[in-house]
DNA sequence: TTAAAATAGTTTATAATGTAAACCTATTTA
DNA sequence: TAAATAGGTTTACATTATAAACTATTTTAA
């Protein structure tokens, strides 16, 4: 009943963590503003997307705005079932 | 209001948390109740042990059972502390 | 008008971490 | 008495997280 099952390590990580948080609310977010929130530094923001979208847990889409790249983050099916299995896992843990 | 605040990254660990969520419930364990419950092996069960007497999160007591050697654990209130501000803040990343 | 600073990131190097394999010592069993 | 079991610890390795360094473009200041 309350076994402690693995924690997806995908999702066990602070930062990536924040982010998926972040964009299970907004649904659509752009690198800053992902940088901004989580109060991170953009190289390891950078990375922990990377990670993210690897495993199909979020989509990012390379555009301009004006003459600046810009960088939109939005969560897919797949990294929202991750989320919710993972949030009940570790329930079992803390409570 | 809802900030990421850092993780205790003591307990933010698959195998620690599940060890400090154990000995909340029972308040003092053996290490090889422990191995089973977290279905970990000796190795790592013994390190990620160490962390937490290090951090002062528990204390570790080493006696005989008969003659073989008997490990018991327990939660501080350090620990209990710790534990409950980890999981106050790890709610504003998946509530 | 060109040097400096800012924007929006990516790549790479490093240090920390988690994990299991290998090891140790004593005890029990065959 | 040899082999297996109990109860761990130490160590080596591979994975990770993280920030520093870097790239490329654009805006601002002198």
């Amino acid at each position: 009943m309350s076994a402690f099952k693995p924690l997806d390590p995908l999702l066990h990580s602070q930062l990536r963590l924040a982010v998926m948080s972040l964009l299970i609310s907004v649904e659509e977010a752009e690198f800053t503003f992902l940088k901004e929130k989580t109060e991170s530094t953009a190289g390891n923001l950078s990375v922990q997307l990377d990670k993210l979208e690897k495993a199909g847990y979020i989509e990012i889409e390379k555009s301009f705005r004006g003459k600046r790249p810009l960088t939109t983050c939005k969560i897919t099916q797949v990294g929202l079932k991750a989320f919710e299995a993972y949030v009940e896992n570790l329930r079992n843990y803390i409570e």
